[in-house]
DNA sequence: TAAGATTTGTTCGTATGTATC
DNA sequence: GGATACATACGAACAAATCTT
């Protein structure tokens, strides 16, 4: 004899119908090693599909949309597509989780004083001409000694674009993805911190010292002095958050 | 004389209201400095406050649900509520960047070389009893070599589980979150590796070696030493992925 | 310019599922 | 068990965007 039913059916997930369609959609993209830009199918024969309304359907489209996976438009020839993540939105995303925890300046800078310097290092005798170029339009954009605390905060936002550059030069996305990660965090930060200092003319040497040293180093493809400079460089910086008393913002970042 | 009214009557945001929702309530969350559990409007009366239908409202709080920031319950006293956005949540929607990127495994050892040694220094004498017997039972999982590749592989991931206990004692979020991360990539890819070559006792009593040396000089505090331990550990774990061909895995991690 | 076709976007009403009391 | 309060899901209709002719 067959054993009775059991009283659940199945065991059947817990979760909402959108969260399990969408996982279905994601596994679907990998098994069908889909590209950006490929199209996914409509609404209607997803609704066919997975024999579901119209708005559990958008609901899971909303999840993916949400991760970045997807990317929807209107009309003729329009549709849900595969969409790259960009770094910009796991930027976001990661802001997210990082909302919740508390990042001090010290937390930062214990990564940047060594991931920048192994960047600087692996990017030394790398970079082409339009690449240090590049960095050095960066340096030229403030050619004089900040004359208010306003300016001297544009140019230490300008000096973290600098960093920001030189990770995403680099051949590593991992690397590239952090660093330029920690950038945004401390830009965002640099923005809040307090303003009532008088410009320090001697910091604003030194630090235009540092990047206009370390590009002849890359240029040159003196990785240990690359590598030098940058340490050398980010003591100087971490001083300058702490003393500015600079504190981790608590807020999402816009992607 | 007034002009004449513009033809768009609004430069009017192009994005869907459910985004535009979600990103409403996001900064309603942030003024009111919510905490996770904290308990947000229901359905109809976010529908009277926004003047939108059921759908659109359920559809940004996906949106929502998707980044980890909101979780809902159904039933009495019910709802929706600040979700705390955990590590493995935001690991899952990094990973998704990084699966339209290429990692290999030279760029994710260029940070493990760095922040590896840097972890286990900062470690080093400040960790409890418990947490060092903690470390101590993953060494003792494997107390023989392995026998078959299978179990060598189940050593490997055994290391790997070493590694992220170790980021999570740090008292730095971002420091742990990173070394977790590339400890994850790195566990999926061990899965999959190619298992045809025989167990090698060499590499096993070395690694071995190197976790029950690094356990001692994190207890005795003993920082530069538990850093050169490291350092020497991970050239020996890179050379060994690299011999194996190991080759990072384009896949969703699940949450 | 205008009309029509196509596809997502949004609404409303209703019904069902689920957890608490 | 029944009442209550909430999210979940459905289905039909209409709106808006965008492409083609």
């Amino acid at each position: 004899m067959d054993k009775p039913a059991p009283r659940t059916p199945a065991p059947r997930d817990r979760r909402s119908r959108p969260t399990r369609v969408a996982d279905a959609i994601k596994d679907w993209l990998v098994e069908r090693n889909m590209a950006p830009g490929d199209r996914l199918p409509g609404e209607t024969e997803l609704m066919a599909r997975f024999g579901m309304a119209k708005g559990t359907i958008r609901e899971a489209m909303r999840i993916l949309q949400a991760q970045g996976l997807i990317e929807t438009r209107t009309g003729p020839g329009g549709g849900s597509f595969v969409g790259e993540v960009t770094a910009d939105r796991a930027k976001a995303l990661l802001a997210n989780y990082f909302y919740f925890q508390h990042l001090s300046v010290a937390d930062i800078y214990q990564l940047r004083r060594v991931l920048e310097p192994e960047l600087a290092a692996s990017l030394a005798g790398r970079l082409t001409d339009d690449q240090l170029h590049d960095l050095e339009s960066v340096v030229a954009r403030y050619p004089e000694p900040a004359k208010s605390a306003e300016e001297e905060r544009d140019q230490h936002v300008a000096s973290l674009d600098f960093h920001r550059k030189l990770a995403n030069f680099s051949g590593n996305p991992l690397l590239a993805f952090v660093v330029s990660f920690m950038g945004r965090i401390l830009t965002d930060l640099t923005v809040y911190r307090r303003l009532y200092d008088p410009p320090n003319r001697e910091l604003y040497e030194k630090g235009r010292a540092y990047q206009i040293d370390l590009i002849a180093a890359l240029r040159e493809g003196r990785g240990d002095d690359a590598r030098a400079i940058m340490q050398a460089h980010m003591q100087t910086a971490e001083a300058l958050m702490q003393a500015q008393e600079a504190q981790v913002l608590r807020r999402f970042i816009a992607e």
